[in-house]
DNA sequence: ACCTGAACACCGTTCAAGT
DNA sequence: ACCTGAACACCGTTCAAGT
């Protein structure tokens, strides 16, 4: 097999192929490069460990999982949609929940962060606010996937002990309703406060 | 080494010890079984596999993190009480962080969810509101320990950017002050519109 | 310069064999 | 009933050797 442009993309694409099939805990340097016919050692040529192609393809993924919304939408729809975008790409590709403590964060992840700010602060609110918010929105992003993907298992449990039915209709709601209305609410009230903060 | 009494739980006080000393990526079945002069298939006399062992370390942990402030708080001390003592256990044992999407949680979580309901629906709110807000708070928990496990890298990253210096500040704060505020406020306006929810 | 295969030092887990 | 050691099928990574 021809291996004209084998690149640095060419392994992320083929690692991001792979951990929708199986998983991040099922990638191993060696399948990435049986994939492309290469030994697995000429990836050290591009990524100096595996952790760096993981982060690398884990970029890939914020890349186009592509949360930015219409820009035409207010600062809180347009907060809600991005919440949203992360937290369904989280949950689509949930193996990647237990990696997100512990990879860089890349290019795109800052971006992310980048867009969040101007937006807010173009609504009003100070850099410092609109700092806070993006991490506070992040925190909720990342929890809630967490959550949604041990929930199963919590419930399992629960269900023996003396907390009653109202647990089974919050289980099968959308995690992201847990935290973010709060959130949303406080933002809000921060914003008709004013710059007092 | 005579092994008497070499039960379950002396092999989760290994597994906790060996993760205290080395983070959770680093244990392996050989090392518990070698410090205990045992065979590492004796340990599968007691858990079906690794996950199992990991997920009763983990239980232990919460167990001995022990988050139960004083009961004469009120609501809302007890809250942050709580929220602060497993995130400060989270971030001393960082190394758990990654594992909490996907292992089991044991009964010392459940006793936590069970306690934090008892304390919230005697506040006031209902059993609903209760839940919702323990989820939300594990959430935010969870979130930021991710987020100050790996903010160094992207506080790095971030620096070549046009995102101004008020990020110093905001990355060298409490993870956890950027959203339990938030909830808190909104908690506190929840109960002034009474059961209307 | 780039790629390779063998090798090192590990893993989790299975299983037949011991007592 | 309990424990063992050898073995299986993998890992990430190093390194000397090839072209």
């Amino acid at each position: 097999m021809a291996k004209p442009g084998l690149n640095r993309q060419a392994y992320i694409d083929v690692a991001f192929d792979l951990i929708v099939e199986s998983g991040v805990e099922k990638l191993s340097m060696r399948k990435v490069a049986g994939v492309l016919n290469v030994s697995a050692m000429a990836m050290y040529k591009h990524f100096p460990n595996k952790d760096a192609l993981l982060a690398a393809t884990l970029d890939e993924v914020i890349k186009r999982a592509d949360v930015y919304p219409d820009d035409e939408l207010d600062w809180p729809q347009w907060i809600e949609h991005v919440a949203r975008g992360m937290y369904t790409a989280l949950c689509e590709q949930s193996s990647w929940v237990p990696l997100l403590g512990s990879l860089q964060l890349g290019s795109q992840a800052i971006t992310v962060t980048q867009s969040f700010v101007i937006k807010l602060n173009s609504a009003g609110f100070s850099i410092e606010q609109s700092l806070q918010a993006y991490f506070a929105v992040i925190q909720l992003v990342i929890g809630a996937a967490c959550l949604n993907t041990s929930i199963k298992h919590h419930q399992h449990n629960l269900q023996e002990t003396q907390i009653p039915e109202a647990l089974e209709k919050l289980i099968s709601t959308d995690q992201l309703e847990m935290g973010l209305p709060f959130l949303m609410q406080s933002l809000k009230a921060q914003l008709k406060n004013g710059a007092q903060n």
